[in-house]
DNA sequence: AATGAATGAGCTTTCATTCAT
DNA sequence: CATGAATGAAAGCTCATTCAT
């Protein structure tokens, strides 16, 4: 039953597992500067590995920030869709949805960065997109049955899911110019205001 | 019907200004592929010029992006603010602002789409970052308005703002990405959607 | 017929010569940069013409600087030649030639300082080079004189003109980088030192 | 006889140093060409190095001319004060720093030719123009003491410097054009008419 | 005749990638 | 495995020269 058991012992001489330190460095500098504007040594510098080093992980640059996009993708899915109440009324299952991306914006601010900023660019790759997809797809549906339940507006989820989602990068984007504190609180009242925008 | 519509916008006398062509070409390139990942031979080419020719009318590259987006940021502002209905009641004024950046999301998706990419870039200089503060400002004052009439809920100006931007914002890149068609129908929907996100 | 037609035409107006306007810009600006450290357009603009017009007077960049280093040359050969005392003894011979290339020095630092740095320089051409020799025989001519009349030491007139000229440009340089005042006090004393060195 | 005229100059591990082939070979094109003149391309090929290699050894270009000109402005200057019987009259003072000059001269003529040629030149920093200073120094103290010591003429002595330095350099410099052969012989005499120069 | 905007070859410099160690 | 020195293709930019006006 418990999943935890399953835990991978970690041993006292932690690995430096330079795999992960790559995709770290690569995900502030590429948040910040972008892709075409990180040159591959300063990844290497920020991750304290030779230069070389990083073609032993990835065949190449584009190869990197596929798989940077595809780790913290994930991540953001897995962070929302972790322990979701399928069986509570859409109005709770969409608190839950947005404190989860409440917190994941609070505590990966980094990671939403990137995310945002690489969103779509054409050196994603077909794994990418198809991430995208995947993680997208779980709004979708919750759209469709907050639909069916008359609880939502009937409109195209996909419409609903790029309003709210849209709104809720933009705030995240207004705090990280500093228009903006991005507190709990706000949050809350940012989360009325969205779902007074869907609600039916 | 509008009547503006019919008025021929281009002159008898079409000078062939390159310096228009420049920043024409580099607004497509950038807003494919960025600032970093367009090279200026390859603006150069678009724009039929050569490549010294640009740096007749720009300093630097950056100074290339920059004009550019000084220019494409003033007229999405001119394009919202002109002939605003100050006198009408906040819910006609957030109808005429709704309308006009529907208008000129449809006219112009490559603007829009140079704007979202670049937005707070490193290489944005000061008078970038003061033409978007201009722009901002009357969405604030609007805000702030229809707070004290007691017709929008009375949060934060700019969070409002950001909310309201941000789903504009995702409605058009959901468009462009092809998950949902940009009618005027469906931003009509859009736009009630984020009314009531607003409204008291 | 106009009594006037045959008057050398000084007009009030004086022909504003772009030729020599480019010639003085050039001079200036290759005696402070270099000849490819100094852009044509720069000429151009120091000169007050139009880039095109400086092709309209010399046929290339190099066709400039070699006319130019003709033209210094060439006044600087004048200079030191003009009324020369044939029939005095040596010494007084040599005192002319001093006080000449004092006087030269102390009234045209910019044409000696180009005439320096473009010394033997690979792009100047057979013209430039055949000038210079012909600038260079009255030297030879009076040091084998000066040999015969058993007045200065019996070497090489080559090596002696290379010492004093050699010295006399030490001199200037020295004075160019401040390290020196160029009065005719100091003249003086070094001409002293340079008949001391080749006298027998 | 001397004992270190044996010893091997060529360590057995003779190390490939990058470094010093990129500016030996900018010795010979910058003596040749001047800096300008020299593209970094060139010098790459002729040291055997690909371009990009430069830049790991020198910041930029200028940086490049500046570092080879304090290596040969430190070498030559070496050369000079090394072993300098700072204890002999001046007449042998002077002797041996003539004859250091002369060996120098003949054995580097490249180096000298880089050393004129870039003398004083604007992309020279503040590090060239204090070992330009450094290297000055010895030659002001000797014409001081030598002065003092009532053997050479009571003249500032910078003039007396710039007299024999020059004279010195015009001897080199007409020999490089074939004007003149550069012979251990022609050197001597040369010397007597400079020391016949400054001598009280 | 004079101009200066326009050009593109060639400059200095950067950087994704390789490979000897 | 890991490295980082080395590379050369390509970047941003300059400038000698041309040519429509």
């Amino acid at each position: 039953m418990n999943v935890h058991s399953m835990l991978p012992t970690v041993t006292p001489h932690e690995k430096p597992d330079k795999r992960e330190a790559i995709l770290d460095a690569a995900l502030e500098l590429f948040a910040e500067r972008g892709f075409h504007g990180t040159a591959v040594p300063l990844v290497a510098e920020r991750a304290k590995v030779g230069a070389g080093t990083i073609y032993r992980y990835f065949e190449s640059k584009e190869a990197l920030v596929n798989a940077l996009y595809q780790r913290e993708k994930q991540a953001l899915g897995a962070a929302i869709v972790d322990a979701f109440p399928f069986d509570s009324p859409p109005r709770a299952q969409f608190h839950f949805f947005w404190d989860r991306i409440s917190v994941y914006a609070l505590a990966h601010p980094t990671e939403l960065a990137f995310l945002e900023l690489h969103h779509h660019a054409p050196y994603l790759d077909a794994t990418s997109r198809a991430v995208e997809e995947a993680v997208l797809a779980p709004a979708f549906v919750f759209f469709q049955n907050a639909i069916e339940a008359q609880v939502v507006k009937p409109l195209d989820p996909m419409l609903l899911g790029a309003l709210v989602w849209g709104a809720f990068t933009g705030l995240v984007r207004a705090a990280r110019e500093g228009r903006l504190p991005l507190t709990p609180e706000s949050l809350l009242r940012a989360e009325e205001c969205c779902w007074e925008a869907i609600r039916r």
